[in-house]
DNA sequence: CCCTGATTCGC
DNA sequence: GCGAATCAGG
């Protein structure tokens, strides 16, 4: 198995919700559970409470060169320096095809009923939002027009992991594997992954410091009953 | 023992 | 970049 922006989008997700590693492997499935650590470590996201904390002992100088292994001759500077920032996931800006001239589409985000008030402040207006991840730079709001959703047909059935392309939200709807498990298919939100209203899922618009922020939306439809 | 994530290092 | 092997705490 190879990491597809599919599989990482999928990796990213369950890792900032929480899920263990090997959870994780078992959804994505074909691949281990330190493959998906060493994935996640890759991308950046990290640092999720881990049993193994720094065992950082302020006396420990003596450390016996005596090690068991073939003791590191170097002494690894243990980086534990700030993680570089982490660039700003944005997948690049796909050329969107000319759309219908429609105004107010945008304005209108579906603000869904059970979910929190605070979603988005509009198309290109999101802040990916992770533990020790906020960061500032915000692709500038495409000067677009939504594109009016129409039901198309070829989105009236399930849109299944072979539909997707750049132009189709990708919000996985139930869970991998399960039978009638599939993607959202709504028009995407140009430059995002996901429709509008999965982007206000995805992302999580910035709120003033302190201020409590309403419980998540619970992940993939619901918990996985196992 | 089981679980967990972190890290290393050969590929 | 990938992930098995390894480490180490719960």
């Amino acid at each position: 198995m190879s990491w597809t922006d599919q599989r990482i989008e999928q990796l990213r997700s369950m890792w900032e919700k929480g899920l263990t590693a090997s959870q994780i492997a078992d959804e994505l499935g074909g691949v281990s559970r330190n493959a998906v650590i060493g994935k996640a470590h890759r991308l950046g996201l990290k640092s999720r409470p881990s049993p193994v904390k720094a065992t950082e002992k302020v006396a420990k100088p003596a450390k016996a060169p005596a090690a068991p292994k073939a003791a590191a001759p170097a002494p690894r500077p243990a980086d534990a320096a700030a993680p570089s920032p982490i660039a700003p996931p944005r997948p690049e800006p796909k050329p969107v095809p000319e759309v219908a001239p429609r105004d107010a589409a945008v304005d209108a985000a579906p603000a869904k009923p059970d979910a929190p008030r605070i979603v988005s402040i509009g198309p290109g207006g999101f802040i990916r939002q992770g533990p020790g991840d906020q960061q500032a730079p915000i692709p500038p709001a495409p000067p677009r027009r939504l594109v009016p959703a129409k039901p198309s047909p070829e989105i009236a059935d399930k849109t299944s992991l072979l539909d997707l392309n750049d132009r189709i939200c990708r919000w996985p709807m139930g869970h991998p594997g399960e039978p009638d498990f599939h993607f959202c298919g709504e028009a995407v939100n140009p430059g995002f992954p996901y429709c509008v209203e999965h982007c206000g899922r995805a992302y999580q618009a910035q709120l003033p410091r302190g201020t409590r922020r309403p419980p998540p939306p619970p992940p993939f439809g619901g918990p996985r009953v196992r």
